[in-house]
DNA sequence: CTTGACCTGTGTGTTACACGCATGTTGTAG
DNA sequence: CTACAACATGCGTGTAACACACAGGTCAAG
């Protein structure tokens, strides 16, 4: 198979199975004659695999290291866990911090609601953001 | 003053402060004698701007367009208006996939804590991940 | 005068691709 | 049989906002 038929099955752009050839996630056959990537079952098992990780939230780097961990022999699975639970915590802290900065966006755009637009001056870029007051956290990540 | 200096008035990391200075937000002055960048008290209410503007979620690249707007005279405050209303719509969906992965990794580990791990195979890599189910029905709490 | 703290510019790495380039290959319509 | 579209190849660049490293120049104090 070649990369249009794979990206197909796998339901994936060909672009991102190129991508994934290229740092190692998969690795085709080569087609003697032109060169060209050979791709066969075991790769669409593979791509599938890389998907169903992804929708997990592990990154292709970790999902390179649960592949080539388990081609060891040795499970995988203490590693899948621990990342996941990492995740999760990580995950929620990134949640709260978008969370205030939304509150902070819509209160922003309240206060703005009866504001006029300033002209800029020497003293002043932009009377909105300059005078917005936040009461609580200021975190942006 | 110097960049450390600059810095510390500012409350941001004298690095921050060189790569504002390389992308153009910032246009310090420069020591005739040694090269050095200069920077004054104009540069140190326009890094305040930015960090304030970055609070607001804006990014650095509309950022410099407020700037270089509000430097022509006319007033920043529509633009400034419309980028925070986009950006919410957009937070707003970025929260939600987020959201929807927190339930989905949180279902996982649940999934997972009843199962053993398993040895990788010539047909499996890690059956935590393959085996996982996502339905959508456990996603509602 | 040496030392150490600070400055300079530039380059690389981070994530997961998207897109473009120049070039080589394949399949098919005329 | 050949022209041409549609595919393939590798490689390079760009994305956001820095962090960090490197090699070298500068400055104040002892």
């Amino acid at each position: 198979m070649t990369v249009r038929d794979v990206a197909t099955l796998a339901n994936i752009s060909p672009e991102v199975v190129r991508y994934y050839s290229r740092i190692g996630l998969i690795k085709p056959q080569r087609n003697r004659k032109n060169g060209y990537k050979l791709y066969d079952a075991s790769d669409i098992s593979r791509l599938i695999f890389i998907r169903r990780a992804k929708t997990l939230g592990y990154t292709l780097k970790e999902i390179k290291n649960i592949l080539s961990h388990s081609n060891t022999g040795t499970s995988p699975c203490p590693m899948v866990r621990r990342i996941i639970e990492n995740r999760i915590d990580d995950n929620r802290q990134r949640l709260d911090d978008m969370l205030s900065l939304q509150t902070r966006m819509e209160n922003a755009v309240e206060q703005w609601k009866h504001m006029p637009d300033g002209t800029p001056d020497g003293d002043s870029v932009c009377i909105l953001i300059e005078s917005f007051t936040h009461d609580n956290n200021m975190e942006v990540r």
